[in-house]
DNA sequence: GAGTACGAAATCGTATACGAAGTAATATGG
DNA sequence: CCATATTACTTCGTATACGATTTCGTACTC
């Protein structure tokens, strides 16, 4: 472990039961219940959820306490749009050097989600699916813009454990996608189409959730 | 004032004096010295400052401290690349929204900007092209991308109070730019035109402070 | 004279304690 | 029986205190 800060320990803890969906969305989290859970006092814990809100994974009110962000359908869609502009440009960004090795651990995993289809694992999907995208991103060369992909995708994982949001088709179109998007990277195409089409990628996600669950519509283009 | 909360008190007491550059980039931000100065105890300072840390106004390393972050070219770079996608797209998903009296307010300011380049006012320039911009964004429906835009303004003003960089050609340059881009959206331009007019302004400012510079190129577009 | 070891001062990190604000339960009057 | 006021409880907000870590200055040795 050796975080050596306690109120590292506390941040990290916290941050990893959100996303993985031991505080679901809702939850109201307790400073002195939290703090004796870990063994620590209620300063490192205060601290660690003021930083965790400031990343939007928790809102908190003053004399009230925190709770899990999320729930919410829009939030949900004002955080898939926010990350289809980063993640696109996060992809374009990286394009350039990404190689062959790369892409071929991509296509890799990406026949294993193919594969998931079969089965019908859309937990282990959703852990690939983040696997591809990761190969595509980590050799971005500005890292704000990494942080705010990976925020996002933080996001979305505290959401995605307590509602489960399945598009029954989507999961087929996504993984055509994915290979679609990895020969445009292997052509050597310009910066501007590689992003359009990783946004199109996410924003699809977006729109066909919100063409089933019948939400307010938004501009996702 | 009624803050309420000294917590937030000390957040806005600090953001603002690094905004202003009473606080430069580099200062090195004691705990106690501001719980002192601003009459409260060295706990809310403490939470402030993290959540500075959090939106990238200070860097925090354990037993050592908080000081202001900024100065370095590098990040510099990082922050208007990032606001160059962000602020392009929170003018893209604001622009259906804005009416002719939003466009004739943003042309007067961008004619006193203009008046501006006659005395050489660079300070009220700079001040006014954040208000230009303002009225671009404001009626962004998405409040995630809002805030990225704001945090980005954020940065670059405790940049900008400090070392002001000032590309001599580039204001003139820049007005036109405005101009330009209010007549896409008078016209009804499409989302993506106008994406890619709002950030191509921001990246062509970027560039010419890598051209004056000299600094190691990066791939802007 | 340069480098290292030691010690003192400064600063951060966390715990504990108490006061403030909000919430829920209960009692009381209509 | 319902509405409202009061009380008790929960939880947050901040101050103070002390231990831990780093930094800087000084003395000592080679």
């Amino acid at each position: 472990m050796a975080t050596g800060s306690k109120s590292e320990q506390a941040y990290a803890a916290v941050k990893a039961r959100i996303v993985d969906g031991t505080y679901s969305p809702g939850y109201r989290l307790v400073l002195a219940a939290i703090a004796k859970d870990l063994g620590v006092s209620v300063v490192p814990v205060r601290e660690a959820i003021r930083r965790l809100e400031a990343e939007g994974l928790v809102t908190f009110e003053r004399n009230i306490g925190a709770t899990v962000s999320g729930i919410d359908p829009t939030e949900y869609l004002y955080t898939m749009q926010t990350l289809s502009i980063v993640e696109g440009a996060a992809t374009a960004l990286s394009a350039p050097l990404i190689g062959p090795a790369d892409i071929a651990r991509a296509r890799a995993v990406n026949e294993d989600m193919r594969e998931c289809l079969q089965h019908f694992d859309p937990v282990r999907f959703t852990a690939l699916n983040q696997d591809f995208h990761s190969i595509l991103f980590e050799q971005c060369p500005n890292p704000h813009i990494l942080d705010l992909v990976h925020r996002g995708w933080n996001r979305l994982a505290s959401l995605r454990s307590s509602t489960f949001r399945f598009v029954p088709g989507r999961a087929h179109e996504s993984v055509d996608e994915h290979e679609a998007l990895l020969r445009l990277i292997e052509a050597g195409a310009g910066a501007e189409e590689i992003e359009k089409s990783a946004r199109r990628h996410r924003a699809a996600t977006l729109d066909a959730y919100l063409a089933q669950s019948n939400a307010g519509s938004l501009n996702t283009r």
